[in-house]
DNA sequence: TATCATTGTGTTACTACGACACAATAACCC
DNA sequence: GGGTTATTGTGTCGTAGTAACACAATGATA
């Protein structure tokens, strides 16, 4: 679809006023990284975003958003919140191409947004951008810009969920590579939490999740003492996530 | 508004294909009760709903919901999850009054729904019904009858979270009187988490949260030894709100 | 006044968690 | 090739939290 037919007919496709924003989450140098896309008009950034299809369910139009970004098919999608605050597209006007937007476009709209957020392999991943920007970029979660709208609220969000999960359910078979060194783990954990954490207790605690499988290889190359390397088990990873990792009562 | 003018002109007024269902709970009896509402046209049941009009947020629209419903203001509400499957609404024909309802009318659009939870205090409610209903009343969780469209998942998907907090955040000060006793509230706990607990293990655990006061009050009348009264500690449960009552990590 | 269900208040064993110490090792450098 | 260095593997110990369990106190009832 060209961007005249879309400002133009795009509400005959996409339901109106109702977009999905999505935080796309990676993990490379020892960092959590967030996928932005930089505006055409006026160079802001944002987040990954886009419309429902009529006849699409959000599940399905947050995974075809995903996939028109990163390339990637059956990626691990959460839905967090709904963003519906009138207010919440501020300037607004900025965006909206003063040269080519026709004003009765649907484009003007207010726009509720539902927040999904992905985990994802960082190298798998081929960043593209959309009809609207023209660059997509990997950025560390502690130097994001200012966003456009809301944007940067909808980001802190997704943080905010995926920490509390990290109590609850198990994270880094979508982040990590199959065979991943414990260190790199705890960095992972580090990296989401902010914090760091204690090596020797962190390890007992992963283990005794029972998710983990020590293989008989350990990772060579780097300066120093070369880590085993593990894998999830797939099996017990899965059970988990739908479980949840303990009972509070 | 009256019913035709809602189903005539309430495109004007309220945003197009988005509503929102909210799980009202309370408690009686020693069971939790949910607020239902019956459908004027074939008598099934459903999650009382409603619409979001063009200039509200998505909050202040649950919040005018559940005013109208319970005739109560300042409810603890939390949204939980957003659906929408284009299949959710099945059987819609049903419920669109074939008589009264137009054709064109946005009545006939596919919804996409934000679901709410609320807890409130059980005594404290005037259960009155919509536009669309000549009944509200509550029901015993456990015995909720086939609900229109999903609205059966959206009460599970409300209770899932509702036990997920649980394990991280306090609750009861909205769905008990100021005063209670502490088998009251274990009770409480029972029927959400809908698993019996240790008496004395489940009063070291409250305890130990710090956000109860016990009063030099008994409460008497009862057929065996009087319990202690308690009340919540107002600044420290908001507090534990905000915090959560344990760190994971 | 005896009965009885219910409440208040422990104890004990076990597990989980945080703080901490020391030996092993892979690359590096002279 | 052997010492250096940063990092990894594995443990201990004290504390806090949890689950299972026992007995005395009490308030209405009979």
């Amino acid at each position: 679809m060209e961007l005249n037919e879309f400002v133009e007919k795009g509400h005959e496709v996409y339901l109106r006023h109702l977009s999905i924003d999505c935080v796309i989450m990676g993990f490379h140098d020892d960092q959590l990284k967030v996928l932005l896309l930089k505006w055409k008009e006026n160079g802001q950034w944002c987040l990954p975003g886009g419309f429902v299809r009529k006849e699409d369910s959000l599940d399905t139009a947050a995974a075809r958003i995903l996939r028109e970004r990163t390339g990637l098919q059956d990626i691990y999608l959460q839905q967090f919140h709904t963003f519906g605050d009138p207010a919440r597209e501020r300037h607004k006007e900025q965006f909206l191409w003063p040269r080519s937007m026709p004003p009765g476009s649907w484009m003007h709209d207010r726009f509720i947004s539902v927040g999904y957020y992905a985990l994802v392999e960082f190298s798998q991943v081929t960043p593209q951008p959309d009809l609207l920007t023209d660059e997509c970029h990997w950025c560390d979660i502690h130097t994001v810009p200012d966003l456009i709208y809301d944007h940067n609220a909808i980001l802190e969000k997704a943080l905010e969920t995926l920490r509390m999960r990290l109590n609850d359910y198990p994270v880094g078979l979508n982040l990590l590579p199959a065979r991943f060194t414990m260190p790199e783990l705890q960095r992972l954990y580090e990296t989401i939490l902010d914090m760091s954490l204690d090596r020797r207790n962190f390890q007992k605690k992963m283990l005794a999740f029972g998710i983990l499988e020590r293989l008989n290889e350990r990772k060579t190359g780097g300066a120093h003492k070369a880590p085993y390397l593990y894998r999830f088990d797939r099996r017990k990873y899965e059970k988990a996530l739908k479980q949840g990792l303990k009972f509070g009562f």
